[in-house]
DNA sequence: TTTCGATATGTGATGTTATTACATTAGTCA
DNA sequence: TGACTAATGTAATAACATCACATATCGAAA
């Protein structure tokens, strides 16, 4: 890809839906708001959504199996490192960020025992300043 | 609980069904297994899955959708520090460890933002060290 | 010992998430 | 054109998880 992907039709949607939540979604979700757009089966928010993940536009939530708008579009990928998740359990806000030394403990032990790492997935649950003040 | 926590019949079913096991196992494939046992319905799995999470005697790897013993029961919960797992794509192996940096620096985000953090998950997916040899 | 409450269990139905399989369409390029 | 590749449409199904309600088990309080 190059840094600003050209999109396909489905691809847009999908990635409009994201960017416009102010919060993750579910594949199904997205499904329900694009029924106006002509989508009318899984696949093709599943489709879309992988090619957003191979292009880095998008994120996917393991612990919520739930998707959301790459918030740091520009830092191609946080300068390779990996990215943590902070995710609200009370309003659904997720704040992303990279921490050099998580990924060089990461990949310290990653090397230390052979393992060839492809993807790591960082994800803390918890409760938001905002809604903690509530 | 106690240190050695007295399972119920279903728990202690389910908990040998993945100690036994020498990785991941999904709770349906657990339901499978303990059908001679009596066991009819996905709840009763997931009843004794949720049980033996609060007790620390297993863990769930959410990239996965599975189960596993703790590797380390002793320890409890290595210091309470967070525990991070590496999965093995190709076998399906799991290697459990901690790191305290790891678990410094996650809090030092947390604490400085506001997060009030209950669970963590860092899941690191790749290819083990046998299978990379192969 | 009886009664009550908490915990555990049994069961069917349902809800949610994701993939398989196959047909069709659209763009690229020799 | 023809042939190849990527994208799309659709139905069916698989895989994962919970709800709702009935029943049972067990310990503590009356």
């Amino acid at each position: 890809m190059t840094s600003t992907q050209e999109l396909t039709k489905n691809q847009s949607l999908v990635f409009n839906a994201l960017a416009r939540a102010d919060g993750p979604l579910s594949a199904y979700t997205i499904l329900d708001q694009l029924r106006g757009d002509g989508f009318r089966a899984p696949l093709q928010v599943y489709r879309a959504l992988d090619k957003l993940l191979d292009y880095g536009m998008i994120h996917r939530l393991e612990s919520i199996n739930a998707f959301v708008a790459c918030s740091h579009p520009h830092e191609h990928n946080h300068s390779h490192g990996m990215i943590a998740f902070a995710i609200c359990d009370k309003c659904g806000q997720v704040s992303e960020f990279s921490d050099d030394i998580i990924t060089d403990r990461v990949r310290d032990w990653t090397t230390s025992h052979g393992f060839k790492q492809s993807k790591t997935t960082i994800e803390i649950r918890g409760v938001c300043a905002n809604c903690g003040n509530a």
